[in-house]
DNA sequence: TCAATACTTGACACTGTGTAAAGTTGACAT
DNA sequence: ATGTCAACTTTACACAGTGTCAAGTATTGA
């Protein structure tokens, strides 16, 4: 029966992602396998590599967790200021969830080009979130002087990266909504003119 | 002769640091071996792993250099934004230089204590960097109301982290000039109160 | 001429990924 | 009941890269 099969797919998965999440870097194929109670051959019988097992992983908890809906939201919200809180929030309260996977895929990115790939296309859709704050704050005519649509894109990426949340949350121990509410005053006063 | 054995020692260096410096991640034992004109095993006569000589070349570029006197001289600046910018130059500066090194010591973190303890000490003296140009701005009266002194410390720390200078300048392309002005900028309006 | 230093050469152990092939087990179809 | 197919398991092995080991060589200086 195929149900089997995909029983055991779905096993590996979250199997896989609930190793990632538990904070040990050096997960092995071996690992996943014994803990989802399969012979690591049958890894290979799902996944064609390592790389693509991560990258499934991946679109698995975005499925779960649903981040389009997540991303979405935000950009309902009216004015400029609104809609960059709402991304803040939305991508900001979504890293501590897919922060396992997140380390594991950027180790692979110097190795692997389906990893490499991968992380890349996650990033360009925070981009485009950041994207369509930026152009939000840009047509309330609140766009700092000096700052241009796409300079103003690249600050907030870069604010808003994964790297950033790990030094201030895990490294510098900041409260997720300390975390919150700082990055949305810095972007605030980097981005927007003050009235 | 002794001086034999320095040269060889000094050519690993100085080739290990150019190959990491030229882009290519997946630098081998092997590849620096045959760059310096030596057997791979030779390397093991001098570095006793592949992290040791990666942070032997850390300490070696330090020293050519001059990181030190780099961060010294941004202490001697009167005033707390003189001293946040002279910062700013001295390490913003300095981030291109190491870069390919730190990205090999970073992706060796996960598997090697070694290599963790070595960029971490490094941030550790960047934190000092940073410590020492909050607490001027503090002392100055214009510490920016809601952030203390280790949280001022923790954001300009994070806003300076070299993963932050590789996405504005390598991914996005920004000048190292833009950059440097840029953060200079972000750190003042975030960090410091607007008179 | 002896000995030490600074190497080279070649072989090999170990880890982790990925491949290959043959065997096992259970469900379902005829 | 028998056969067949899917979903595995088991065993073995190739391959890359790090690190170890032992034996050999070439230069130098006492």
């Amino acid at each position: 029966m195929s149900s089997n099969r995909i029983n055991t797919k779905t096993r590996i998965l979250e199997v896989t992602w609930r190793l990632l999440e538990s904070g040990n870097k050096a997960i092995r194929m071996a690992d996943i396998a014994k803990a989802a109670g399969v012979s690591r051959q049958a890894l290979y019988l799902h996944f064609p590599s390592r790389a693509e097992l991560l990258v499934a992983t991946t679109r698995h908890i975005d499925t779960v967790k649903n981040v389009d809906a997540r991303l979405a939201r935000s950009r309902s919200a009216s004015s400029g200021v609104e809609r960059l809180h709402a991304f803040v929030d939305a991508w900001g309260g979504y890293i501590p969830q897919i922060h396992g996977i997140s380390v594991a895929l950027r180790a692979m990115r110097d190795t692997d080009k389906e990893a490499a790939a991968a992380w890349e296309d996650r990033m360009q859709a925070v981009r485009q979130g950041c994207e369509s704050a930026v152009r939000a704050i840009l047509e309330d005519g609140y766009l700092k002087e000096g700052i241009t649509e796409i300079t103003g894109v690249d600050l907030l990426w870069t604010l808003l990266s994964v790297e950033n949340w790990e030094r201030l949350v895990l490294e510098c121990g900041w409260s997720q909504s300390d975390y919150e509410q700082t990055l949305k005053k810095i972007a605030e006063v980097s981005l927007m003119s003050q009235r």
